[in-house]
DNA sequence: GATGAATGAGGTTTCATTCAT
DNA sequence: TATGAATGAAACCTCATTCAT
């Protein structure tokens, strides 16, 4: 859709174009789930793609931008999450919301696990274009959670005495570690269930301030 | 302790041989400050340490066992973590530990942040023996934590309903995913104060089940 | 003759890089003339086929390959040798075939010096495809000898009472040792039409028991 | 003994220093048995007489050297083997003889190898000094073997019509070339029982200008 | 549109060899 | 005598990338 716009010297593909290109991209996805990013040779995507380097570079700078166009769609999905924090958050729907939101993160995260893996550690190693991206898929849920906290504050009595922003912030920065490492948690014996409950019962104290319900929402 | 135990095949070094290890090892890590660790040469080693990669190769097998032999050190510093966590967790001295534990990681991580910006990346890059230094090292903070937790749940009434091994490894999730990204953080407009207060304030309520005191802690 | 049996894993090369393939093998073929198989470098290969190192590992795994299909072309030579050791052996002919097989096996090991000189010492060195070849090719006049000794055994009175297929093999040793020497001998003052007569009156020997006559045959 | 002569810049070894000489030597010839000559590196040997790469250099030019020295017991050896060849080639002890040069032959071979497998190499790939060792030590037998042959030519009647010096030479490298391939030979199916009888019976001929007897001589 | 071919560029790694102690 | 240390020197091999077809 936008690719001219992200390759403005590149050729514009025609239907066949189309389709190479995106068996080249589909390899490239292929390939991030086995291979670390640096370790993925163009020459690899080429094969798996049943064509040759030299196409590769037809429809692509480099392989940092063929990644970086993948990981567009890591901003569009969190934009069904944003939703999901929106609410609602009163009474008893507020326990469930709680769960909803914590759930549909892991699930967000592990759809793209693979490429939030690159941008990750391009964003730790510097990478500007990768940080705005990861900033751009985490902010849609950060925002609307700090809204909501905002929105609780100014409705409730008692309730805790936080930032909002930066509560957000901690609250995205525990989802996003917790789904990342998800695995080595359960290595080390934790139950994803126990996760999400935990995260879920953290989440549900900084929105409410109160003290979550025992045991899991009615409708889970 | 004994290099020879890592390296059993080399020569074991004599007074002029450490030194020289030594300065191997301080240039990697200097240059691990500025540079991915896939980026780094050992010939970049080499010069900075004054020496030759020859050289370089007559101490470490290669650059994962030097910077291997640097991250040892993360467990070992994570010991004095784990005693910050024990407590106190009474009375008026449990907002004050909440936030002395929240910095205290926070320091913990500067002073390690490139390393650990290896470490985390080698993991998710399915090393093991990185793997399980990462293990080691969150281990000691992890375990301390859920101890506190399990304790104070004996004592309180309403504390929350939480697994206290899940919930420490959520809460640790946490921390290292701030501190990793605090200068994201503070990029886009949250403070670290902020990020402390509401971090101290989470781990606080999940330790006591209470809401934390308005405001920072008087010994701050 | 099908490149890509021995390769599958390479490109099938198109016209001009069947050139390139063909100039890189001579090349290798030449510098085995000057230099010992361990002392050529692929750089040099390269310089003298006008093209790069890098161009050369997309023809062959390694040297070892490049020239193990030079070697090939051994066995392949060799059958004509097979063909001039199975006759004629009878009556003044023998004489003549004798002469004729000894300078033939002469003619093809100069022809083959280069190559021989590596393929005897991977052989020693203990590399299995390269003694494979050298037995391919020895074999193939070793069987034919043994068969004449066999015929004539069977056919004349008084033979030599002789293990044909251990006689056929000593004496392709001798073809073999002295051909490899012929230099070394030359330098101590052998002329090679002695050695060539010496050698020749040896085979006749073992073929017919008989003495063989005086002077060289008539048609030489 | 001739230690200073082959190396008169380097230290004049006193007890302990001759021991270490030697040790090296030993280890030198050890790693021959299984390593080819290039593929031996000084620390190799260094490691395997329990001392350091800097010692072999007080005592050794190279590798080149120490491999030679190993050598020159070659040519000393071989004396024995020429002693061997003088006789007596008369009557019915000639075929005795013959059968114990073919023997002597391959037992001196045998008990030098490895060392031949360099000299060789090093002869065919153009060193001189290897070569003169080895023209050295097959020097004895094949001149001896010569004056035997011309002894015999004057002394029989009908026997061939052989150059004595060019005959001794082949049948030595018929001799040389069996014994290096022995286990080559046997691997193919050739006892080298067989082979000793059919060398015996090409040296027996080509001396005496007879047939030889059937069977192998009494005394074996 | 697709791709055979070619290659510049460079870090890794291994040793032989040398000193100074 | 012996040896810790240090290093110059090279070749290997791999890719990303580019052209010309």
């Amino acid at each position: 859709m936008e690719t001219s716009m992200l390759n403005p010297e590149r050729r514009v593909p025609g239907r066949r174009g189309q389709e190479t290109r995106e068996r080249l991209l589909n390899s490239t996805a292929n390939l991030l789930v086995k291979t670390s990013w640096r370790d993925i040779k163009i020459i690899d995507i080429a094969r798996d793609a049943n064509t040759s380097p030299a196409t590769f570079y037809q429809y692509f700078e480099n392989l940092e931008q063929a990644i970086l166009e993948l990981a567009e769609k890591l901003a569009g999905d969190a934009q069904h999450l944003a939703e999901l924090v929106a609410g609602p958050w009163k009474g008893e729907q507020a326990w469930s919301t709680a769960y909803k939101v914590i759930e549909g993160f892991m699930q967000y995260w592990e759809a793209n696990r693979h490429i939030f893996r690159v941008v990750d550690l391009a964003t730790e190693e510097g990478d500007l274009r990768f940080r705005g991206l990861r900033t751009r898929a985490l902010n849609a849920i950060t925002v609307a959670l700090s809204a909501v906290i905002t929105q609780a504050q100014s409705e409730f009595e008692g309730k805790p005495d936080l930032d909002p922003m930066a509560t957000a912030g901690v609250l995205v920065a525990m989802m996003v570690n917790v789904a990342a490492h998800r695995y080595g948690f359960e290595f080390w014996g934790m139950k994803t269930a126990s996760l999400i409950d935990s995260q879920a019962r953290l989440l549900y104290w900084s929105v409410t301030g109160n003290t979550p319900p025992p045991g899991i929402p009615k409708d889970f």
